[in-house]
DNA sequence: TTTGATGCAAATTCTTTGCAATTTA
DNA sequence: TAAATTGCAAAGAATTTGCATCAAA
């Protein structure tokens, strides 16, 4: 698990600084259990009263997903979204009509796959990314 | 399989025309079994000599895609990509360092897992995406 | 006081829209 | 000729870059 305190301590052993705006943003990020873009984290930063500029939140969020507190998250619709890295990992359910994300966690994951993969292809595989689309509960009534 | 006649007389059923621009986007994404970009459309054609607007295939391939001609196909970058539909469904193995893409079919895919979703979590899945990111043989030496 | 971080403007990239001119059927 | 299609300009949306200024350490 990732505090806020355990962010900041790392990353001022590499040299950054606690700021009010990455401040904010890391507190903001670790209440969020479902993938959340730039603009997402500034417009709640915004209702909250605080204030920074959209180009700043790009820049946090681009160095916490760089120093590893920040997974990659992507849908289908082009934008960039992350989700704190230290999530267990899963899966992702769309709803391709409200919108609604919902989390999937799978016994074995891809294991099998994975290995594989690795075996047939020559492939190193880092990391994969699975979401399913479709309409939950509420959408199909 | 389909093949340009069969995509043409399809279109013209629904009252769409046979123009320079589509035989030509037609014709070259037949040719294509990676998925390709509106750009990558664009790019091929003009070496190829054929002139049209990026425009026209930002509209072609919307077309192509709504009469099911074509799936979309989403990696990490953000660009909006397509694949012929008629290709067997298959996931991407995704190089990160050459962006080389390789295609994994596996043999009962997700077919339990989807099973699985839809009785526990009551989410009427439609389709899926996978992709893995990783280094391919080449770049892994 | 040094250097990382910020904010603002501006540039980029990809994609979509509006509309008049052009083609197909 | 009517309606679909095109091309060009322009608008949008998301993201990045340059740079002078500000503020942590």
């Amino acid at each position: 698990m990732n505090t806020e305190a355990s962010i900041i301590t790392a990353l001022k052993q590499k040299g950054h600084r606690l700021t009010q705006a990455r401040r904010a943003v890391i507190g903001f990020i670790l209440t969020q259990v479902k993938p959340f873009s730039a603009l997402d984290v500034h417009n709640a930063l915004s209702k909250k009263g605080v204030k920074t500029d959209k180009v700043t939140v790009y820049r946090e969020l681009a160095l916490l997903a760089s120093e590893g507190f920040l997974h990659d998250v992507q849908f289908d619709d082009g934008v960039k979204r992350y989700e704190l890295a230290a999530l267990d990992h899963h899966h992702h359910l769309v709803c391709i009509k409200c919108k609604k994300i919902d989390d999937i966690h799978m016994e074995h994951d891809l294991d099998t796959i994975e290995k594989t993969i690795r075996k047939q292809k020559k492939f190193d595989v880092l990391r994969h990314s699975l979401e399913f689309y479709g309409l939950c509960a509420r959408c199909t009534r």
